[in-house]
DNA sequence: AATTAACTATGACGGCGGTCACATAATTAC
DNA sequence: GTAATTATGTGACCGCCGTCATAGTTAATT
């Protein structure tokens, strides 16, 4: 692939964006694209962590399985993100699988020699630290809402935070733009498909989430959060 | 204060150890260390997030309120640790109250000043990135025992993952060398300090978990791994 | 030392929500 | 197009665990 379309696709993420061309050259130097067709699998739990990831376009699952064979859905990312986020300058394995949802091209790096450039470009440094930053303060959110709040609860603040994460808005609404089975989103908090199913049904008979013709829900965001009692 | 002390009280902090007395200096400038008593508060959630702190000695307490006043104990920070994590390089707020366990004495950086050291110290930068990554990871762990497990197992993986956070070694057991009540287990990943009370008294039939002499939990932590069928 | 407050232990009760069952609809596979 | 797989919707059941109540113990305060 020609470096000017490697160039191209660094430019989608966050981290690169700003970069001149310059500055842009050793990291082009080291990473590749690939092209992933949907249902395949980027890396699996537990393989050495010797790489990081980039999409370029697609969609990627991060799910995790315990011993027990239970599975937590850890999140779907789009283009621009990263993962995964822990494992700079440490060494380890890859702490969950990564599956392609849509054809994806993805941009990979070796995490050694991006770490070797990473420490040369303070700029880069701080775009990452505002990553990671982010990344804790989601993760962060999450266990409150795990700790704080009841299935219910755990369900309308799940739809709200996709709302952001896999979503756009639409008028008043926000629009849902990876479709979620019942089963992906109660794997996502720890209940069951059929709880997740009998709660959005609830609040579609009030009106605070709707489908559109694409089957993407539509969610009225202030609605769902009067649920919540604050 | 000494130059010289706060010196000697930055080189608990991992981060710092091993820099050189000169890589120091410009630290040592912008650092104030202040001294803290037992049950002060050192910020309150949603103060201005302008500095970060570097606990020398003592133990602090991150708690975090949400609007209904329930709340979610986040950790109990020792003596070398940092907080909060999220922050470098955003704006924004304390995420929680930081609350003195015992009597402490703190490292405090303004951020801004911290940052723009940061950039300039590539060592400095690689161990920040090892703490956050080391932070992302346990917050998966965390949110991985809520989703997957019940509240029993969550109170048995709660006190095997204390065990290294706030323990040591005494034997062939664990030591928890902070005593939480069973209110503050519970509140750390919310269930109820009545349902703590019976799991404890349980693994305690089992002699899985022992007092000693001064009240601190001995924990088998292999024979409650057990417990968790796998 | 005395009083107050906080923590622990334990039983009883009830409800949330997990599990099972089964019908139906929607996708995928061939 | 047909079969097979997967997803959804609902009712019934019931067990885990949150809540309440009470008593006893320990710790904090004056």
């Amino acid at each position: 692939m020609k470096q000017e379309d490697i160039v191209k696709r660094l430019s989608v993420v966050p981290i690169f964006k700003e970069l001149s061309a310059e500055e842009l050259e050793p990291i082009v130097k080291i990473a590749q694209t690939r092209f992933y067709k949907h249902k395949m699998y980027i890396f699996m739990q537990d393989d050495p962590l010797d790489r990081v990831f980039f999409i370029h376009s697609g969609k990627i699952k991060i799910c995790r399985t315990d011993q027990s064979g239970k599975e937590q859905l850890i999140s779907v990312l789009e283009p621009g993100e990263m993962f995964p986020h822990a494992g700079f300058f440490r060494k380890g394995n890859f702490p969950a699988h990564a599956e392609v949802m849509e054809d994806s091209h993805i941009i990979v790096i070796p995490i050694d020699k991006f770490e070797e450039i990473l420490i040369s470009y303070p700029e880069l440094c701080i775009k990452l630290f505002k990553v990671l930053g982010e990344k804790i303060v989601d993760l962060q959110g999450r266990l409150e809402a795990q700790v704080l709040h009841n299935t219910f609860e755990q369900i309308i603040l799940l739809l709200i935070r996709l709302c952001k994460s896999n979503g756009e808005i639409v008028g008043r609404r926000y629009k849902l733009t990876t479709q979620f089975t019942n089963r992906e989103l109660a794997n996502m908090i720890g209940t069951s498909r059929e709880t997740v199913s009998r709660t959005i049904n609830h609040v579609k008979k009030k009106d605070y989430v709707t489908l559109d013709e694409n089957g993407f829900y539509l969610i009225d965001r202030e609605a769902l959060e009067q649920e919540l009692f604050y």
